[in-house]
DNA sequence: GGGCTAGCCTAACGATCGTTAGTTAGGCAA
DNA sequence: TTGCCTAACTAACGATCGTTAGGCTAGCCC
């Protein structure tokens, strides 16, 4: 059971890679096995098919992103009630603090979930714009406060999530910025972008 | 000779289509024909291989996307020699230009050239470098005058390229924003990113 | 009217796809 | 020792993949 359990996992994280640079229909079932010197058909002890693989890894990720942004809402109310800038800065924190945690598993959680069926589509993208919303409803409170400045705030909260999710593309968690450092910046650009002046 | 090109043309607008959506793994010679309603086989009178469909559109965007910004770096030098603000606002305006121009065919430039073989990825990837080696030179121009005020240009022009290139997630040309608009709200909202306050 | 050509057709190729079935080898529990 | 369980195996299935070969048809130019 246990063995099961991080054997499954094993074959995730391999998914994860190839998903992410090959993308899902362009990596065959024989590719994962491959990078696990395994037979393709064995690893269907450990996975009932293709799109159960990706549907855990997109929904794990999912699942990763919604928490963080609870406590991150949670801990930005704790420190300064109602205080939007704060609030956004640490939705900010906690969304690249997810990405890089694992490059892989999010690069695929942002561009794979169109490989879904259609019932699986839906709800993440369901999900997707639940979490949208908590950004632009951050962003909404500032311009109501006065404490930012903008006229669109659903463009703007799109675009600031672009620019997050951008760091899917090329983050290496042994490259020259580490995780932390590339969140103070990306707080830092975001604040700057919506800050009243 | 004209009749062909048109045809070729017609069969790489709705590639981009399907490419944009499914992606170029996810998409079959057979769904491109049959949304032409052609035989599979049939359109290999007008085009050599599929993968040299998905780089007539790649290349053909990179090439748009290159005479856009040398068009917009000659006209702001015209307007105000030397302004490193009005060399950038002008690349962005350039570039979400290119990008609502042709949605589909910029959304498989950005996400669909990792498809590509070898050389071909590799010219991709030089001619995109250099294009971002563009933005960013205009960037370490404004801080070097102390018009921008940032730590780190490279990573604030990652930023920048993924959050206009976000736009091609979203934009639908029949929409509630129209382009134009949309190019005024990316420069206000990267200006403000970049701006020394 | 005869030939050229553009555009499509049917048929098929070998390869690869996701997946199923049935089997085997090794370790642990009774 | 017996028997189960995990994790892998080989072999094969039907479908679909990109691509090739060869032939048909409709319109235009001489």
């Amino acid at each position: 059971m246990v063995e099961q359990l991080t054997r499954r996992r094993e074959i995730e994280d391999v998914a994860s890679d190839l998903f992410r640079d090959r993308g899902y229909a362009g990596t065959s079932i024989r590719d994962i096995a491959r990078a696990l010197s395994v037979q393709g058909a064995s690893l269907y002890s450990h996975v009932t098919s293709k799109e159960d693989v990706l549907w855990s890894i997109v929904a794990r990720t999912a699942s990763r992103f919604e928490t963080a942004a609870d406590m991150a809402e949670a801990d930005a109310e704790a420190r300064r009630p109602g205080d939007p800038m704060e609030a956004l800065a640490s939705l900010v924190r906690a969304h690249v603090s997810v990405l890089t945690a694992d490059v892989d598993a999010a690069g695929v959680f942002v561009h794979e979930w169109r490989a879904l069926g259609p019932e699986r589509r839906a709800e993440i993208l369901a999900r997707r714009d639940a979490y949208q919303a908590r950004f632009r409803r951050r962003i909404e409170d500032g311009v109501a406060v006065g404490a930012f400045a903008m006229t669109d705030p659903a463009l703007a909260t799109s675009t600031i999530l672009s620019s997050l999710n951008g760091v899917a593309a090329w983050y290496d968690p042994a490259g020259r910025l580490p995780a932390a450092r590339i969140a103070d910046h990306l707080v830092d650009l975001t604040t700057r972008m919506l800050e009243a002046s």
